[in-house]
DNA sequence: CAGACACTTCGGGCTGGCCCGAAAGGTCGC
DNA sequence: GCGACCTTTCGGGCCAGCCCGAAGTGTCTG
């Protein structure tokens, strides 16, 4: 009723409660990755028994931050919503020390390329996004950004298998080591897993960087994508 | 530890600690749009005593969100950086309903131009960024977004008086009725200040809603910013 | 059907943190 | 210097919410 400010107090300070508990915290940045994991699983990553673990999870879930999916006697839970991912990414950025400093901070392959949610982020997808805007292969849309076709021929012919890429709508995500933006969204996420498919990336055993094969990296680099 | 994940579990939770709070939230809302005010008047806005507002005060300093500057026997709080007012942005649009119904509940004015922190948003601003995108008046650098000779010519052969315009960053801010990208960081709070002041723009009284003047948005036509 | 398993619900102890009134620091005007 | 004002510090009451163990519900296996 003040204005029409987005979010009032109670709102807000909920909001912030849920984050509030070190356990719900650890379940969630155990979450954003973007993978299903079972009750217990996240227990065991909060530290906390399953009773507490229940618990936690019930109010994640009734504050819309948390998705449920029944499994026989499993119960995978996930981020709600990619909203929710990357609202976890700003509060990172808020939280980063002086700006100068952080990405020397990170881990050199991290700052490089990691997954953001489920698209691609770091150097390289700062660089990949670049690329798109500066080669005009993107549209700005009111419901969001999308390929052109002529972006889409560059893409396939450099190998990348793309399925309905005019379609899907993408989304500017501030990325936290760059400061800058890139794709995300569902064009970004298919984007991605296009660059899983043809082999120019591949996920790491463990955490979120991902390692650029040199393939990968060369017809990149053929598309005016320089990282480096 | 974990990997290179940003935040751990105690950062984030104490981060989410700070906006638990109903009188810190409503403390921040009141900040949003950029003002320092004194300790007894956002007292007064969490409906809280000033001793009870100077513990909640001392741990939001405490805390990196706020900054205070102090001036005779008053002390101005404000937000403490331009991160923060994005991270609370960011929280909204996290909190938003779903996003097809979320733009028709605002009032039309705070959808087409308001502040955010201080800086052009809207669909005013989301349409300001685009058209300096497509006409490639923005230099993406690792630093941030620059603006580019031929920019700067063309926005100042239009009225708008501009300083020093080469040597300011800006950065990629999502707008959260838009869902668009639109520009932050100290170039965008230059900009808009430009058009404050050569009365393209005005501040209405309350809230964060800003009118265009019809030479505003005259001007801003022959640019190519079109809005409606 | 019995037992193992995954998860939730229940009951009760405990602590952290919010709140206020009263009083103490500083700062300004006269 | 004295009073008015803004803000902070202190002391103590109070409640929300976290935690666990034990018991209950539902599901799969043999």
């Amino acid at each position: 009723m003040n204005d029409g400010a987005p979010l009032n107090r109670y709102q807000l300070a909920e909001l912030g409660s849920l984050l509030a508990e070190p356990a719900r915290a650890a379940m969630l940045l155990a979450l954003t990755d973007g993978t299903s994991r079972p009750a217990g699983e996240l227990a065991q990553a909060a530290g906390i028994t399953p009773a507490t673990a229940s618990a936690h999870l019930h109010r994640l879930l009734d504050g819309g931050l948390l998705a449920l999916q029944v499994q026989g006697r499993h119960r995978y839970y996930r981020l709600a919503d990619e909203r929710v991912a990357a609202m976890l990414e700003s509060l990172a950025l808020a939280r980063a020390p002086a700006p100068h400093t952080m990405p020397a901070r990170g881990d050199a392959q991290l700052r490089r390329a990691r997954c953001c949610y489920r698209h691609l982020a770091g150097a390289l997808g700062v660089a990949f996004c670049a690329t798109l805007l500066q080669r005009d292969w993107l549209q700005t849309e009111t419901r969001g950004l999308f390929l052109r076709p002529a972006g889409i021929e560059a893409l396939v012919s450099s190998g990348l298998p793309l399925a309905d890429a005019s379609q899907l709508y993408g989304r500017s995500c501030l990325d936290w080591t760059e400061r800058r933006m890139h794709l995300g969204g569902p064009l970004g996420v298919m984007l991605t897993s296009a660059m899983f498919e043809a082999g120019w990336l591949r996920r790491l055993p463990q955490g979120r960087a991902l390692q650029p094969s040199a393939d990968g990296l060369r017809r990149l680099g053929m598309l005016g994508v320089l990282v480096d």
